[in-house]
DNA sequence: CTGAAAGCGCTAACAC
DNA sequence: GTGTTAGCGCTTTCAG
């Protein structure tokens, strides 16, 4: 006959600091000292107390707990969408690295044309945590006055921006455009075509391309804008708009890896030779560039460093620590040349 | 000469509801009224408190009033990844519909083992969620009787539980199996492979389908088992792995569309037809297997459906309705033939 | 090492 | 419509 460990749930009120106290025959500051600063209790009240813990099923309120110590033991994180490999893995090792710290992470999903920043960030910011990550640029003034007068370490990542707020981890967008121009003209092509997104980012990385091709004396033939996020779908089409222009060779450069494989995959379709009449390079260094065939040249970020610097500089300003010069840093990228170029 | 909107920062102690009730000349408990039940106050000091919030920068501190009023008005979140298109996109449109009605969503990414659920689930709900969404079974019993005794509405996704807490949105993985089973069966086949993802769900899938096989007297060639989370590169090795088998005609099911991505991917390479040869059937009806070359046969499932779907659960408790029977649904799922099979 | 008192910033409940 | 009082459940601070 096996009895159920806990009483059937006659008690629907639930159990709080003091029921333990009264349990364990302490004070309530003595049931906190257990939990939170266990080596300034004796092990014979320990043991006490924590007995009482576990039969009770005690659960310390944490909100309680925040209101009275001022810290919530959660950070806030904006995104854009976790759609994207690329983000998917900053927020993935992000909140591992907090949680391992002891943080929650409060996610909030943006999406890529933020009607209401101020009321995204006064509802995280009412919720008071501790530190916030938030992704790129382009929030109003007033909001980023919000998180200014909020008082707390923040971290922005993917982006470099002309004023920071406070710490920075991420590139300049423009420069890997022309980056991978340079790279391309340095493999002999002369005519180019752009596929980007149209969110901020992408919109810098296309401008970095053609400034960069136009430098060089290079021509764009298509500059396509597609609505953000980037899909393979997207990557398709643009390729079928790109057709008219291949009397040439030429060389396209998308915003991200799955438009790349959208334009290797049709190219394919249409009996366009990859590389040999079409370079593609893409951007972001998906699982799928790699893997699929041909394997697609593209730049590589560190997502899941991001994510882990991130966390990093957030929590040694939790720790007390004061900001510092390297509180700023560039993600590192470079070009992975694969077989569509 | 452009004036900043505020003063320089020489307050640094955050402004709080008696700030602004003693700018307005009037009592807190009115300042809170103004912010949550607006029309039980006049409008002439509404105006007056709304001007005193908006000068000071008042941003409420719901930790404070959450505590008070017993709601936190945040809900937490498990999934085991956000690196699968699926969780994504449950994820992305379960937080857009709880945001949309005033909760933040807390989230926790699990892992797919996970080593200790009753830590993770105290972090979780200290924070005092109003409600939860986990996904799928597999979390010790010691765990899942503290979210019993946490009172809160919980919505199970993604698997049919034989015991289901509160609210289930989910489908049986192995009879998913045992229908693919039947639709290859019933293309012809008698030769079966599997690759499957290391996964309590995977696994379901796994064996719903082995075991429809051998009801109708098929073989099962290969039964590859690789370590969660699925990749493109376990679908390549997997194909390189059934290579011997494939002396006579075979049919493959994947547990993900990354995986049968692979599986064709690296059958072109070595000049396998698909799917005169080798037919491949993957799982999630991800937006690569549409729009790759050729386009892969799946899964459907709504993940952006089960997580509004999730939200919706959860939401309609929380507004104080109670249980229903309709609170444990079956979210269709359906073959999607294309060209691998 | 342990306890008592006094809040944290807000809202429920009850006056007026 | 508005104000007052009394907590929410915990931790800070200061005494023992």
């Amino acid at each position: 006959m096996i009895e159920p460990a806990c009483a059937p749930a006659t008690r629907t009120a639930p159990v709080k600091i003091t029921d333990v106290a009264a349990a364990a025959g302490v004070a309530p500051m003595t049931v906190s000292r257990v939990i939170n600063t266990p080596d300034r209790v004796s092990p014979e009240t320990t043991a006490r107390v924590r007995e009482a813990i576990d039969r009770l099923g005690y659960v310390p309120n944490l909100i309680a707990g925040g209101l009275s110590s001022r810290k919530s033991r959660m950070v806030a994180a904006i995104v854009p969408t976790i759609a994207h490999p690329m983000f998917a893995s900053v927020v993935q090792s992000f909140s591992a690295s907090m949680r391992h710290a002891g943080y929650q992470v409060m996610l909030s999903i943006s999406g890529y044309e933020d009607p209401d920043d101020e009321a995204l960030f006064r509802a995280l910011l009412g919720r008071r945590p501790d530190a916030l990550l938030i992704t790129g640029s382009g929030y109003s003034p007033a909001a980023l006055q919000m998180l200014i007068e909020a008082h707390i370490p923040v971290v922005e990542i993917w982006d470099v921006s002309s004023r920071p707020i406070d710490m920075l981890i991420g590139f300049d967008h423009a420069q890997v455009g022309a980056e991978v121009a340079a790279f391309l003209r340095a493999k002999g092509h002369d005519r180019f075509a752009l596929l980007a997104a149209g969110d901020s980012r992408a919109l810098a990385r296309a401008r970095g391309f053609t400034e960069a091709v136009a430098k060089t004396g290079g021509t764009i033939v298509l500059d396509r804008v597609v609505p953000a996020p980037s899909t393979i779908a997207a990557g398709r089409e643009g390729m079928r708009a790109l057709l008219p222009f291949l009397d040439q060779r030429c060389a396209i450069f998308c915003s991200s890896d799955l438009m790349a494989f959208g334009v290797v995959t049709e190219a394919r379709m249409q009996g366009v030779p990859v590389p040999d009449h079409l370079a593609v390079c893409g951007f972001g260094n998906f699982e799928l560039s790699a893997m699929s065939e041909p394997p697609i040249t593209t730049v590589n970020l560190e997502g899941a460093g991001t994510g882990r610097s991130a966390a990093a500089f957030l929590l040694r300003r939790l720790a007390g620590e004061g900001p510092r010069d390297s509180d700023r840093v560039q993600v590192p990228f470079r070009i992975i040349e694969r077989a569509t170029t």
